[in-house]
Parts: C-alpha cells; structure tokens; sequence
DNA sequence: CGACAAAATGTTATAATATAACGTAACGAA
DNA sequence: TTCGTTACGTTATATTATAACATTTTGTCG
C-alpha cells in the first residue's frame, strides 16, 4: 500500500527534483538517456503515475512538469504556479481563501472537480 | 484602432462561436477547409490576434481554443473554466472573491501577473 | 495620389508534445 | 501455483505548434 516506486519513476521524480525549472517529458528523457531510458513513453508514464500520487504536478501552460514542491503535504486541494516568463522561475503556492471560493463556486453550481489548475504568467519580484 | 477582424480571424472565431464544445486548432483547420483554408498557421495566427483580444481563450489543459462567452465585458481579469470530462461540456465563470483573494497573493508576493488560468477537470451536474 | 511601413497572408517544412498498439516481464494475492 | 494486475520495452504514429521565407494587403503620411 506504501507503494514504493518503480526504477523508472524514481528516475523521473529524480530528475525533476534536481531541476529547479519545470522540465518537458522529452527534456526528462534527455537526462535519463545515460539511465537507460530510450523512449518517450517510459517517461509518461512514470509522469502519469508520479502526477496520481501528487509527487509531480503538470504545468498546463507549459506542457512541462515539476516536483511537487510540498511532497510532505498533501492537504491542498488546489495548487496554483506563479511562472516568471523572464527567468523561468516558477514557485508553487497554496491558499485556503481561494479553495474556499473555489468550493462555494462549484457547491453552488453541482460541479464536482477531479483537479484543479491556477496558474499566473508575469514578472517575479526579482525580474520586475 | 476598432480593429475589425480580419477575413482568417473572422472565419476561426466564426467556427469557435459555432461549437458548443472547445477546438483543438486542427479541428478549426478542418471546419474551414470549405473556407480555403489550407494551413495551420492560417489558423494559429488567427487564434493568437483573437487571444489577444479577449475574443477567444486557450482552454490549456484541453489545447483547444474556444470563444469568450462574455464578449461584451472583459471587465474580468481571471476567466475560469469548468470542464466536464464526460460529456465535454466548458462553462466559463468569473468570481470576483477569486480574483481578489488572488490580487492579494501577487501584491504581497511582488508577482506582475500577465494572464491567468484556472481550469476544472470534474462532472459536472448533468453528468453526476 | 504615391510611397513606405506595418500587418496579414500563403506555403512548405519541421519541431515539440503525446498516445496507440503490441508483446513481455515482474509482482502480489487467492 | 495460478491468475490478475501492474510495470516495462519497443516501434510506430497521432497531435499540437512554430520556423522560415516570399508575397500581398492595408493604413498612414508626405
């Protein structure tokens, strides 16, 4: 039940942890490439199944992926990514008041959510 | 400066107002092949004036395109969408208490946020 | 009007992202 | 052990998006 993982997941969520920039499925095979790894779907799937278990988080509006940055955690419900389109930079946050709308939002509309994604594009502090 | 829309523009959000469900930029291309159209760029290029505007948006975790509900009023800064994964169904919403909640983040974060995406992936109420 | 700059277009080629389909191997539970 | 499930490996292909370059249209301004 633990459900340790696979050589090719730790190879994956390994290779997205050492970055501190989201990487693309083919950028991850890239680096794997020396591992062994040869084709693009030993990469997705691994990706798929990291995602599942909430090791790893898509980026929609980058169609790439990042280590979940609160592995410990897995309270939120709602991730959401500040990307800095001038250093690439992208940091993972939560917060409750905005779950909470989000909740009343879809209570109030019968809508019942599988995943959520909140994503900002901009400037960080340190580009501005 | 009223910029009318250009004959490409015109016919791509012609095709998106005419569909219930988002569209992938290849299933425009298909719908207008009628039109003369023969190029993806044809169509991306259109997609992206469109964007601009506030005409059309990208549905990110879809890669599809579809058109602004709210053409009138583009008073919201954050267009949400709920997406039913069974019966394809997107309904946009805005929600000011959202939008504030994450106004607040970005302030107090220094963050200049350049557009912003929240998508749902769930059943909605006709679905459940 | 005429000339130039900007924007939009047309076209071909190619890059980047993602999945289908098939067979094999490893693993856990009855 | 046997069977069902999950992971793996591999090849091929589908889907999404852009590069590069030539041409045409459009708007502006002298």
């Amino acid at each position: 039940m633990a459900a340790t993982l696979t050589k090719n997941q730790k190879l994956v969520l390994g290779a997205l942890t050492g970055s501190d920039a989201p990487l693309s499925a083919y950028a991850i095979l890239d680096k794997l490439r020396s591992e062994g790894l040869k084709a693009p779907l030993q990469v997705y799937r691994a990706l798929e199944k990291l995602t599942e278990r909430g090791l790893v988080h898509k980026v929609e509006s980058l169609n790439s992926f990042i280590a979940c940055a609160h592995p410990e955690c897995h309270s939120a419900n709602l991730i959401a990514f500040a990307i800095c389109d001038e250093c690439g930079d992208v940091s993972e946050f939560s917060d409750k008041d905005i779950e909470e709308n989000l909740a009343h939002w879809w209570k109030t509309n019968k809508f019942t959510p599988s995943s959520m994604t909140l994503e900002l594009r901009g400037t960080c502090s340190g580009c501005a």
